[in-house]
DNA sequence: TCCGTGTGTTGAAGCGTTTCGACAACATTA
DNA sequence: TAATGTTGTCGAAACGCTTCAACACACGGA
């Protein structure tokens, strides 16, 4: 292995040199800087990570903590993944993976070993059992999600409020007055999930504030249950003419449920889905985005800035994009 | 910081025996042995990871090479990395994601700086760029897949010669003469993938055996083109009963296509998939399995067999399973 | 009694970095 | 001219662990 002394002697300097030309932490002239470079591209040195570690206590490795349990969207899941390793290597850190099912405990042997310098959590619940590790953990930690006690920690998220807000708001602004509201699997709610609440809460009010009549019905995933849904949503209010969808396995039989009901999209209900953009794309939906790569950028950004001692905000929320389709396209001129 | 010194202190005895008792690399009293356990657990000490790699030139991270690129089928590849990762705590070994994206460039880096001690290298091309490289390098590897040129390397697969012959088999079991395949998009085989190729020429030796008539096709991942592959198979070979598809993105719509066609699965056309076996159970199609956990499971022990300098076989290759469910059923009484 | 043998433990020398204090050499100011 | 910075480089001391040679001790056999 070539070490550092290797350089060293190579370019005929001292090894702290070398360190100081790669770390730039100590200012070097531009002779002994470019001559040191050559030797190091002429021998192929690599700085020897755990020695470096060592010496720094840092490892410039962040942990990747994912959910990897049934029920996540894994395309999502892995653009986010995508995502943070991308920008963590901007930053010349590498990412360590830690499966959630590895749990709390798997969290303090890696921040205990000092493998990794912070952490980037994925999935939070609201209340979470990792949340209490994370606040008294010596690595920072950033969130992606809202944890009800948020009190110290970094989040990151989309606006889920604003986004149900943002769909009624749109379907308003084209003249729709009957709003319908398809939501997740009812378990979802029973679990307390964050983003769920938020946006049902964001589109409830929304509604309220522009004097719009709405109804909201859970969805589970199979054909049969979402026809049921939408059939019930249209028999409480015979008068609904759009549809804001926040489900994903859902969204693949509303079209066809509304058929069997003798409605078609989006001449007599316009639709509004809540879901990642390439999934609206394929199904030429009007869209809120649920942008993966954002929240995955965004987090491992802060997650550096708090690495380097800059304060960061203790809560980033994504303003929600919408991007108009098919299915909602020609609204304009209704009465 | 906790360190080994702060243990062998509280211990009362050197800090050589603590590392001893941790690694067990030396009989240790059985007294002794308690005694620094009980210490370690009560000052809450984890060894420093960049200090024992360097100390002992083995850092217990093996690197994950994925591809992440489009096409990859996102279920089959999660399962993979879980298993793997599971796998790898079980030796005590973690987990470095490494993106294709960052080439034989990021491989070079990673195991320069002796990061990780081997890689396990996901969605092998045939004439891969990095296979060189990884035959090259200090640090062995295990690979997902079969390269062209694959020796002294170590390689793990599915036999998709055996996969492509199971399902003939079984099908001309059930009395089935004349069968057809439904193939991956062209580009897939353009591209000379080896796991396509492979499965074709299984079932295609396999049908010869048997005295069967058999038809190739290759389809499209949309509807319209499914449709129109499906009805060409059934043009060139009218009296066609059976269909082997491999093709995950196609699987939705064979049942769809075939009923267009007049043919009601499975007592017109029989129809054995080759995926994971969520897939199949979940639309009910007998399949050949595509056993990723087992591969990762398998890829991750043979890469820890080789870190402890045992040798390993050169290919490993799963024998394919074949569950039987609703497609193919009940024509054990065909003419 | 002395010698080998085996078992359990220790001290110290690395492993390859970073970083701190020191120090020349030179530039700037009083 | 002397005092005071500045800039670029160096030597050496960490960092926390593993591992090797060495040692103390107890044991059974000659």
């Amino acid at each position: 292995m070539v070490t550092i002394a290797d350089v060293a002697r190579h370019a005929g300097v001292a090894p702290s040199t070398v360190s100081y030309v790669l770390t730039g932490k100590r200012s070097i002239s531009p002779q002994t800087r470019t001559k040191v470079r050559e030797s190091i591209r002429l021998l192929g040195y690599h700085p020897h990570a755990g020695a470096r570690a060592l010496a720094s206590s840092r490892a410039n490795v962040v942990a990747l903590v994912l959910p990897l349990r049934p029920g996540v969207h894994l395309p999502v899941l892995m653009r986010f993944v995508t995502a943070a390793v991308t920008t963590a290597r901007r930053y010349d850190m590498d990412v360590l993976l830690v499966t959630a099912d590895q749990g709390a405990q798997g969290l303090r042997r890696v921040a205990g070993s000092a493998q990794v310098d912070g952490f980037l959590v994925m999935d939070v619940e609201l209340d979470d059992e990792r949340v209490p590790l994370l606040r008294q953990m010596a690595q920072p930690s950033v969130l992606i999600g809202r944890p009800a006690a948020a009190k110290g920690l970094t989040c990151v998220d989309l606006d889920f409020e604003a986004a149900g807000a943002r769909c009624v708001d749109h379907l308003a602004d084209l003249g729709h007055r009957y709003i319908g509201f398809l939501g997740a699997p009812s378990v979802v709610y029973q679990r307390n999930t964050g983003y769920a609440q938020r946006t049902m809460a964001g589109f409830g009010a929304a509604a309220m504030r522009r004097g719009i009549a709405s109804t909201a019905m859970p969805a589970e995933d199979d054909y049969e249950s979402v026809l049921a849904s939408v059939r019930s949503l249209l028999r409480t209010q015979p008068a609904m003419t759009a549809l804001v969808v926040h489900n994903e396995a859902a969204l693949g039989w509303i079209a066809g449920s509304l058929r069997a009901l003798g409605r078609r999209v989006p001449d007599d209900v316009a639709v509004v889905a809540i879901c990642p953009d390439e999934l609206a794309e394929q199904m030429q939906l009007t869209s809120v985005q649920l942008p993966a790569e954002e929240l995955g950028r965004q987090a491992t950004e802060l997650l550096v800035a708090r690495l380097n001692g800059h304060p960061t905000a203790p809560l980033t929320l994504l303003p929600p994009k919408l991007s108009g389709r098919a299915s909602t396209a020609p609204r304009l001129r209704r009465a």
